[in-house]
DNA sequence: TTGTACTTGCAACAGCGTTGCATTTGCATC
DNA sequence: GATGCAAATGCAACGCTGTTGCAAGTACAA
């Protein structure tokens, strides 16, 4: 096994197992293989797709949950819902989603990434704290206009 | 019982039974009723909500579904699903909450209106169509800040 | 290699919303 | 005002997404 090179990535770029131990944790097989499918991922992936994309030797439905909820609470990943009531998970804004705004598809629910810069938080009032500011965008993709033309 | 005045007002502010069978269906209780508390309500409000607030003679559960399903489908209301994975019923655009921002909070989740326009919504890649653009605004409240100081 | 706290898997559960079907009711028509 | 019927309701059972409790297994520090 070769040795590590004399200068590691920047965290956020690093292997997934080191990511995790970066973060305090096990690098667990679950964990491992769920944060490459994550950073693999062209959209933010539900819990669903997800256990697809894992195939047959799939994870415990519970367990996978955990890891999901655990790269959140780590800040690997942010999880928001989507229009069916489902959460969707994504890398952290180091990551790859925190600059630009998202389409969700009414019909079929896929994500897509948009290049519009995300919006410029407003004031609020006096108390309120802001954790998050998005252009929520919703509508029918192309896929699914064709297919009703 | 008084005559109708000679003009009527316009559709989108008329009485609700009158609102509901301009929609081509029956105005029943159930229907007026909850088109009443979604006019008067300050934020847009969950199924939970509206159960509370019509008290102990309160609908069944699944009636009051179908007639929040019913107002949107009619284009009386809109729907949107909150944090909490939760659905959230306001009047439709003509009324309320069309034109501003909400910020949402994630720690008791109440929706509040503000006083931000909505953004200008961005073109989108070839094929797609759009239905809503939303500023999504999250973070703490003022009441929730206060009780955790 | 060993010990232990951290993870996992399984079963049971909970919240929010939906479906099927028998009964009731708004309202168009007479 | 009475009549008839499609539309709306109430109730029970169900489904999907996510959670909790707990015993068994495992990563990794020592
Ligand atoms: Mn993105
Ligand atoms: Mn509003
Ligand atoms: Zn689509
Ligand atoms: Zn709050």
């Amino acid at each position: 096994m070769p040795e590590l090179p004399p200068h590691h990535p920047p965290v956020g770029r690093s292997k997934p197992a080191e990511r995790i131990r970066a973060a305090g944790a096990r690098a667990t097989p679950a964990r491992i293989r769920v944060l490459e499918l994550l950073t693999a991922a062209a959209s933010p992936q539900s819990h669903h797709e997800i256990e697809l994309a894992l195939g047959a030797d799939s994870l415990d439905r519970v367990t996978l949950y955990r890891v999901l909820d655990w790269l959140v609470e780590a800040g690997l990943a942010v999880k928001h819902v989507d229009e069916r009531r489902v959460w969707r998970f994504a890398l952290a804004s180091g990551g790859e989603h925190g600059g630009h705004a998202h389409f969700r598809c009414d019909c079929c629910s896929r994500v897509y990434c948009l290049d519009v810069p995300a919006p410029q938080p407003p004031d609020l009032p006096r108390g309120f704290t802001l954790a998050r500011a998005e252009l929520d965008l919703t509508g029918r993709c192309a896929v699914c206009n064709r297919s009703v033309k």
